[in-house]
DNA sequence: TGGCAATACTG
DNA sequence: CAGTAT
DNA sequence: GCCA
């Protein structure tokens, strides 16, 4: 990276005693070269490597998160990544020499967000029991009836998506719902402010079918599935790679014994085998020292976010300012591959801390092809970005092209006591996509679900890697008008799209919410990631 | 009365 | 394709 | 089950 005098610049990736003091710390650069003297706030003048300084503007602005170096790689302009002429030196180096994650020749920085904790969330405390108990009853018709209920008429599960929704309803009003709602003396708040609880939670807790809005019992949903044993279903369900729909059959099959070693075949039980011999540790809530001795193993650095609770996994977020997770064909031409190599254990029962191999445990990786993902189409638009109907929508109904193109690893840490933990990393595709990865991860999933819904209601399209318009289907290519800013007091921005074009100008959560606000700062409570409670 | 978030990997 | 994952 |  050319530096410049004067320029303002961070310090990372020090690992001396008296250089970790300085990660983190910004400073005036007063001599380039190799090694440039710069200037701290204090007026201290230190001597630090090119590779340790990236310009501090290249940073999202969120301070105090995480700053490391996780990958050797070539630094070349988005654009040109895939032009395998312009970087070959470079590039051929890199791989002659793979060296581990975290030793990075040029110094490519990358940000690190950890969202394994969140705020109790509750905009209210005097609510915190109702959202709770909302919650815990859409868990339960999700544990009996799956997400999809299978049924002819609806294939979706509706009281799950309303219990979800109460939820975040009763988390986010900010004054106690008791005293301003219309309570009625059998409804669920009313109910739960009273004794703790409702008539359809403790029916589901204590195993029986609960009464529907019918007053009816809800023996059977619609497709047959029992409304019973809910309880043993939801927790079977927790198992890293084992979901509703196992565990309904596992419990209404009366499969008392579930751990025991000779489990019929029509389990797929291979790699769930790591996940029911640790599944104790991993519903257990990861400390936010544990978290971050998961990102030093990554050669991770820095603060952390410290409020609130702690989750059962850890997320971590990577991200570059400027440039791809991808540059070119091949492992080492890519952030997550070697970040793995890094960090998996041998497999073989190998001890100490690392990430369990797929021999020992459900490892799942999530990459697309380095070559599509830096396709172009003539005008430059990334081709993977949904544009247009594809050629006759012969693929019966799949008309757009979409894509998930943020590389991603689901799978179980060991940390250094050895407890294990589930870990997932995600590392961002382009830089431009940080705002929608960030928000797809943070969550929760009822906030991405109602997200995308008001996405829809608006005629748009909102994924982890964008927010296009998303015209009916139909011919010709249609307009959608999109409110990009309609706040009291300013200029009124509205911007008609064509086709699928994406919206402009969302460089951060808060423009993409603003856009799904209408304009407005409806959703200003949510700008903060940490604030994300629905 | 249609639709409910959107997408990817596994076996 | 059904199930599971985020 | 609710809503555009």
């Amino acid at each position: 990276m050319q530096l410049g005098v004067g320029e303002v610049v961070r310090i990372f990736g020090l690992t001396s005693d008296k250089g970790r003091e300085l990660n983190g710390r910004e400073a005036t650069v007063l001599t380039v070269g190799d090694r440039c003297h710069v200037e701290l706030a204090g007026g201290d003048a230190v001597s630090v490597r090119n590779c340790n300084l990236v310009r501090a503007g290249e940073y999202d602005s969120d301070d105090g998160w995480n700053v490391g170096r996780v990958a050797k790689r070539q630094r070349t302009e988005p654009g040109s990544a895939s032009s395998s002429g312009s970087s070959s030196t470079a590039l051929a180096a890199s791989s002659a020499a793979p060296s581990p994650a975290g030793v990075s020749e040029e110094g490519a920085v990358w940000l690190v967000l950890s969202s394994y904790s969140f705020p109790e969330g509750c905009a209210c405390v005097a609510n915190a029991p109702i959202a709770a108990a909302f919650r815990s009853l859409e868990k339960f018709e999700v544990s009996v009836q799956c997400d999809d209920d299978a049924s002819e008429e609806r294939h979706f599960n509706s009281e799950a998506l309303l219990y979800s929704r109460a939820a975040a309803v009763a988390a986010g009003v900010p004054f106690p719902l008791s005293q301003w709602m219309p309570l009625g003396k059998s409804g669920f708040a009313y109910q739960i402010l009273s004794s703790g609880s409702c008539e359809a939670l403790a029916k589901f807790e204590s195993g029986r079918p609960p009464t529907g809005s019918d007053n009816a019992l809800r023996l059977k949903n619609e497709a047959g599935r029992s409304m019973g044993s809910a309880p043993e279903k939801r927790q079977l369900g927790k198992v890293f790679g084992l979901g509703a729909k196992t565990a309904i059959d596992l419990v209404e099959a009366a499969v008392s014994v579930f751990t025991a070693a000779g489990c019929p075949p029509l389990l797929r039980l291979g790699s769930l085998l790591a996940s029911l011999r640790h599944f104790d540790e991993l519903q257990e809530p990861v400390s936010e020292a544990e978290a971050l001795e998961m990102r030093r193993h990554a050669d991770f650095m820095g603060g952390s976010r410290t409020r609130g609770r702690a989750g059962h996994d850890v997320d971590l977020l990577l991200w570059h300012a400027t440039e791809p997770n991808s540059w070119g064909e091949g492992e080492e031409a890519c952030v997550l591959l070697p970040l793995l190599r890094e960090l998996l254990l041998p497999a073989g029962g190998a001890t100490g801390p690392g990430l369990l191999p797929k021999e020992e445990a459900r490892l799942q990786l999530v990459r697309r092809p380095h070559a599509e993902k830096q396709r172009r189409d003539a005008d430059g638009a990334r081709a993977y970005l949904p544009r247009r109907k594809a050629a006759a929508a012969r693929d019966r109904g799949s008309d757009i092209l979409h894509g998930d193109w943020h590389d991603k690893a689901y799978g179980i840490w060991r940390n250094t006591a050895g407890r294990h933990r589930r870990i997932d990393i995600v590392v961002v595709a382009f830089p431009d996509e940080l705002p929608y990865a960030r928000l797809t991860w943070t969550g929760s999933r009822t906030l991405n679900r109602l997200l995308r819904h008001r996405a829809i209601q608006l005629g748009l399209h909102l994924t982890a890697n964008g927010l296009t318009a998303h015209p009916p289907a139909g011919r010709g290519r249609q307009e959608t008008t999109v409110v990009l800013d309609a706040r009291p007091g300013r200029e009124r921005v509205e911007v008609a799209l064509v086709g699928h074009a994406p919206v402009p100008d969302c460089t951060s959560e808060e423009e993409v919410l603003r856009v799904l606000a209408g304009g407005t700062d409806a959703f200003a409570g949510i700008y903060d990631p940490l604030m994300r409670n629905a």
